[in-house]
RNA sequence: GGGCGGGUGCCCGAGCGGACAAAGGGGGCUGACUGUAGAUCAGCUGGCUGCACGCCUUCGGAGGUUCGAAUCCUUCCCCGCCCA
């Protein structure tokens, strides 16, 4: 086992990134035991690809892990049957065990990416929470309040708006809590959403005689819109699978003041560099596009190293500073028999032949708006007859191309 | 169990017998502009059809009344509130 390093110096590292920690004391307490903490994370299973801003959870707790803590992932498969109602407005669909199962999968294999595998502890909650009767249940229930968890403020929220409240979501915190209790951690990791869960785990710990976790929690990291948290649901998301053109180009759509966000929380640039950046920003100093440029760069560099950034970065400049073609371009394969016999076809026809477009309607339209092109020539009348030829290359928009290979 | 109010297009939300493919907003798409897929401005945003005041599908499900329904009736499902 390797030393642990100062305990104020691991506080220092820990706080990179964090919204709150409950407490810092308490935390710097724990370090000083000088033995690895349990660190326990809580896995929703119902997301089965995950995206930056997840990352920024993940990332906290592999950082636990080169510090040389215990990490715990905990696959909530017991709790998805009641689906969190976090943040959502709406009662969540339970999940089958099925789809449960094969999504808590996804999640093993991607995790890998981040943490180290071989200092990660897995375990599915329905291990002990599925153990529990109905008089265990109820003895739980026992130690809290309605009041108290009504104070939850998407419950408080849904109450007073008189949307639906289902009382299994009610005990969701009693139920994450009591992994707190079942694991003893000695930390618990999550988003700032998780907050109340989180804290709920200390009172919980404290009721079964056990010294009370320490909350972390990270900010949600604001999605690409700029205004909601980053989400696959809301589709403002980069993953992490993504490859890196795409990861860049959504990078650099980043709209200006989310950047410094980024910098923290997404990528390894040291704090002293990115407070430069910041007040280089603030003086004119730095342009915001080179800054932008640098941001996408070291977040695709984080998980596609530094070549395939550097080639991203170019890609970008081919297809949106000098409004190149992509290097490359999806192949579509038309047969001949589909053509006109004069080997022309009308351009609805091919867009949709393309699959570029999704109606007929959607392909007038387009063209009417002056949205498409052939061959780099803008396609005016959508009763035009195009010469289909492979090698042919159509473009819908900025970002959709095809280029036709005719057999 | 009873009373009341609701279920509308990707989402929110108007409409309450024809003028409704359905106001408005959000989102999305396209264009202009730009350092970008950001901001701003403009247009488009169910499908089919030569683009139309033409046809088809759509307003929780199923029936019905009517020349004609998202709008009325019956019934079923779902949700909220109040009373018990």
């Amino acid at each position: 086992m390797t030393a642990f390093l100062p305990p104020e110096r691991q506080l220092e590292l820990l706080r990179r990134g964090a919204a709150e920690i409950v407490t810092e004391e308490e935390l710097l307490g724990k370090l000083c035991e000088g033995r690895p903490l349990r660190v326990k994370l809580g896995l929703d299973p119902t997301a089965p690809d995950i995206h930056i801003g997840f990352a920024v959870v993940l990332r906290k707790l592999r950082q636990f892990q080169d510090l040389g803590h215990e990490a715990i992932l905990v696959i909530g498969d017991f709790t998805a049957l009641i689906g969190d109602p976090t943040g959502k407005k709406q009662t969540r669909p339970m999940l089958t065990p099925e789809e449960v199962q094969r999504n808590a999968a996804t999640y093993r294999e991607q995790y890998s990416r981040i943490l180290d595998p071989e200092r990660t502890r897995v375990v599915f909650n329905s291990q002990w929470l599925g153990a529990l009767n109905f008089a265990d249940v109820v003895r739980l229930c026992s130690k809290t309040t309605v009041a108290r968890i009504l104070e939850r403020d998407d419950f408080a929220l849904r109450w007073k708006e008189r949307s639906p409240i289902g009382l299994h979501e009610l005990l969701y915190p009693l139920a994450q809590a009591y992994d707190s209790v079942a694991l003893q951690a000695d930390v618990e990791l999550g988003g700032t959403d998780q907050k109340f869960n989180n804290l709920m785990g200390r009172d919980l710990q404290r009721e079964f005689g056990q010294p009370p976790q320490v909350v972390l929690l990270t900010p949600l990291l604001p999605g690409l819109d700029g205004v909601e948290k980053m989400s696959k649901s809301l589709g403002n998301y980069i993953g992490i699978n993504e490859p890196p053109h795409e990861m860049y180009g959504k990078v650099m759509s980043l709209p200006d003041p989310l950047m410094i966000t980024y910098f923290e929380l997404c990528t390894e640039v040291p704090m002293e560099e990115v407070r430069a950046i910041e007040e280089g920003l603030g003086t004119g100093r730095l342009h915001p596009r080179d800054v932008k440029r640098r941001l996408a760069r070291e977040i695709v560099a984080v998980w596609h190293g530094p070549q395939a950034a550097q080639a991203a970065e170019e890609e970008f400049d081919r297809v949106f500073a000098r409004d190149e073609l992509p290097s490359e371009i999806p192949e579509v394969q038309l047969r001949r028999q589909d053509l006109d016999p004069d080997g022309r076809l009308g351009v609805v026809q091919l867009l949709r032949a393309t699959g570029l477009v999704g109606s007929n309607s959607e392909a007038r339209r387009l063209i009417s708006q002056g949205g498409v092109s052939v061959d780099g020539r803008r396609v005016a009348d959508w009763e035009e007859r195009v010469e289909v030829r492979t090698g042919l290359v159509v473009r819908v928009g900025k970002r959709r191309f095809a280029r036709l290979r005719v057999d």
